[in-house]
DNA sequence: TAGATTGTTAATCGATTAACAATC
DNA sequence: TAGATTGTTAATCGATTAACAATC
């Protein structure tokens, strides 16, 4: 009956309110923080903590205690003027909003070096995310079990996807094989895509799909590099420029 | 006294321009874009084009036509009206803009199934990025060379990335470890850490670090399937929704 | 009460879109 | 020339900052 999903042992996680209603107009720059809040409120619970201040979280995350205050109100008030916001119920209402109230049941798709590191992330369980399969071509991984999770020939792929109810693919495979991966994850019913292969995926409107270019990010990162050792209009040296993707 | 790097074999790619100059003021939305062409135009060259439009790079990336002139225009005029862009010097001048064009020696930390992935991900010595050791504490890991790097115990950090003259650091080390870490990498004269462990670096303000939170980009994808099931006022139904980190 | 911190406003800054003259 | 496509402008949209009254 509950969707309350491991990892986060939250007493009354299960209370009254529909799972991720009401979120449809936060905008994007904020919902990208509001994970990273719930990471760093969880780190603090963890620490002790049950009250947290937007400049306390503000500083954790590099970015100003307005941008906090304004990101938290989305989910309407939950601070205390005076005091801060009590982490417990703002926690509930972060994962509540996000859908990390609900298990998501994923599936990974290709089990080479990254797939495996993948899978072996402890991440994903901690925000309620479920594996539930693996696929892949290579005949000596078929049929194994990696972290519990069973590795299936990609020809299964519609058929199990149905059978284990997966809402998430994550796709690991070679640049070239993704186009047709992704036409028959949105064709089996998946409804999102994370893609770690250099390509840009283009799918159907009814499939979302998010990027993960691990060669862009360390690209982007060199020319921060780069502009910081050759300030506005003096001579090369050190200066301040803080790179984050989510700033 | 060329620093071209390997995997683009590209004829006269060290010509006579500063490499790296003169990209202090291109906004950071379109840097992230700027890589994205890069890896677009590649695959269109390896396809046997010779010009491509602000059009169809547009479609490639699910951006508008607008946003890749007005991008590519930031790298000084390289088009040509009427005809759109010669596909190889403006590669050559991303690069040269990216930093592409200089070889960056990278240090790994941690050698755990991340790290391993990271290390034999063929991305990043296709974009010029160079790995010059690993760094890891595990006695049976330390000594062992994986892909022609050596991994070193992280007793020797500071030694070697003199040693080797590094220049950036990627970070794959579990979350409490990281803080010490990139405290050390600073010292040692890194001045770029990619961080994957999902922990809000704070170090001072003459390093650039970039975060790649893995179950944050899981979790945003989820939020994305949440909107786009429940459209603006209407009963819940699929709906256009395109998330994608770099849109 | 006094001190602290929220929620929210108005002002600024940055990015995208639409449109079109310039020009290949 | 005619058709195509750039470079760039003005208008719109979105996000951040600074400030402060509300209130715990």
């Amino acid at each position: 009956m509950s969707t309350e999903p491991p990892g986060d042992a939250e007493p009354h996680a299960a209370e009254g309110v529909s799972p991720g209603a009401s979120g449809g107009d936060i905008p994007p720059a904020a919902v990208g923080r509001l994970s990273l809040y719930l990471r760093e409120l969880r780190r603090l619970a963890a620490a002790g903590s049950d009250h947290a201040s937007s400049r306390q979280l503000g500083q954790l995350l590099g970015v100003s205690d307005a941008v906090v205050r304004r990101d938290l109100a989305y989910l309407k008030p939950q601070g205390r003027r005076g005091v801060g916001y009590v982490i417990r119920p703002l926690v509930q209402r972060i994962r509540q909003t996000l859908g990390s109230n609900q298990v998501w049941n994923v599936v990974l798709l290709g089990t080479g070096s990254l797939g495996n590191a993948l899978l072996r992330y402890q991440g994903f369980q901690e925000q309620g995310f479920r594996w539930v399969a693996a696929f892949d071509i290579a005949p000596e991984r078929i049929g194994t079990v990696v972290q519990d999770v069973p590795v299936y020939h990609t020809d299964q792929l519609e058929r199990r996807i149905r059978e284990l109810e997966a809402n998430l693919a994550i796709i690991a495979v070679p640049a070239g094989a993704t186009g047709e991966i992704a036409r028959r994850l949105a064709a089996a019913g998946i409804t999102g895509i994370l893609n770690f292969a250099p390509v840009a995926l283009r799918v159907g409107d009814e499939i979302c799909v998010a990027n993960v270019d691990l060669a862009s990010e360390l690209q982007q990162l060199a020319f921060s590099v780069l502009i910081a050792g050759e300030p506005a209009d003096g001579k090369p040296e050190k200066s301040s420029l803080k790179s984050s993707k989510n700033p």
